[in-house]
DNA sequence: AGTTAAACCTGGTTGC
DNA sequence: TGCAACCAGGTTTAAC
């Protein structure tokens, strides 16, 4: 579900609750995607009276950093992904309902409690030193620049696209070139910008790569606007839900008309995933 | 080295 | 009504 729009809606909707709560404990369900390496008795120690800083995102991933005291170095923090399925929520002291089967992880704090919940356990929380270190480090490694990076021109995302010939649409899924659009924001973008999704990345016109840098970047930001988008599981920190999937203009609508054009949506599987496009309006 | 498939896991929907 | 098959927002790991 979550792709970076419903991250930033979790994040900007956790802030007034979660910042500056102190930690008081955790409380563990099943396992994720990998189990959570908590630090050890002596950190452990120090988490007992940590004060929850400003939440940060990259990507997907969420940063919720643990300080050991007010104006202290960082003790480290937690790394979180929302995976396919995971919803993080506030709830504040004596609000929470008892954990369901699918909550694995609560963090306790004096003002309430942070729940994660998510069904097909492919989300992840992480502790880490900081994110500069293992484990946190390794995983950002690997992401692209975000989308209002400063450092990303339509020369360096041009640049990128050049090197793949892999389906474009795939590679916007990578997130090598520009982080945060996932399944359905890849294909709105794509519409937006009138390019088909199996146009091989290397053959885009340098114009081209622009204006769909652009959608990427207009797509994600009317999504956080609209509080992201609620296929099923997401919802924000306070548990509403997200609009942006009843603005859609292609993704899930396969067989109904092209709000452009009138031509039948089309539906084809890349990679393994789902891709929903205009076969009149978008052009290779 | 680059690209593509398989795997992780549960629950809802579809179709026989 | 029952049950098998298929589908789902993501990412890592293994395999061509």
């Amino acid at each position: 579900m979550p792709e970076l729009p419903e991250v930033e809606v979790t994040r900007l909707s956790l802030r007034p609750g979660l910042e500056g709560a102190r930690v008081r404990g955790v409380r563990l369900g099943k396992a994720l995607r990998w189990p959570l390496v908590w630090p050890d008795a002596q950190g452990a120690g120090r988490l007992q009276e940590a004060l929850v800083g400003p939440l940060g995102r990259r990507g997907k991933y969420l940063w919720l950093p643990l300080e050991a005291a007010p104006g202290r170095p960082t003790a480290g923090g937690l790394l979180l992904h929302l995976g396919m399925s995971g919803a993080l929520r506030f709830w504040s002291t004596g609000q929470a309902p008892e954990a369901g089967p699918h909550d694995h992880f609560d963090l306790l704090t004096d003002r309430g409690v942070l729940r994660l919940h998510d069904p097909r356990r492919f989300g992840a929380v992480l502790w880490s030193g900081s994110l500069d270190e293992e484990p946190a480090s390794a995983l950002l490694a690997r992401l692209g620049p975000e989308p209002w990076d400063p450092g990303l021109d339509d020369a360096r995302f041009h640049a990128v696209l050049k090197a793949r010939r892999s389906p474009i649409k795939s590679v916007l899924l990578s997130g090598e070139a520009v982080v945060g659009a996932g399944n359905i924001y890849a294909c709105e973008a794509l519409f937006e910008s009138g390019i088909h999704p199996a146009a091989r990345a290397c053959t885009l016109s340098r114009p081209r790569a622009a204006k769909l840098l652009a959608a990427v970047r207009r797509i994600l930001q009317r999504a956080i606007e609209l509080g992201g988008s609620t296929l099923r599981d997401f919802s924000n920190a306070h548990g509403m839900d997200g609009e942006f999937q009843t603005q859609a203009q292609v993704y899930g609508r396969a067989g109904l008309p092209c709000p452009r054009c009138g031509a039948a949506i089309r539906r084809v599987v890349q990679g393994q995933r789902a891709t929903y496009f205009c076969g009149a309006c978008q052009k290779r």
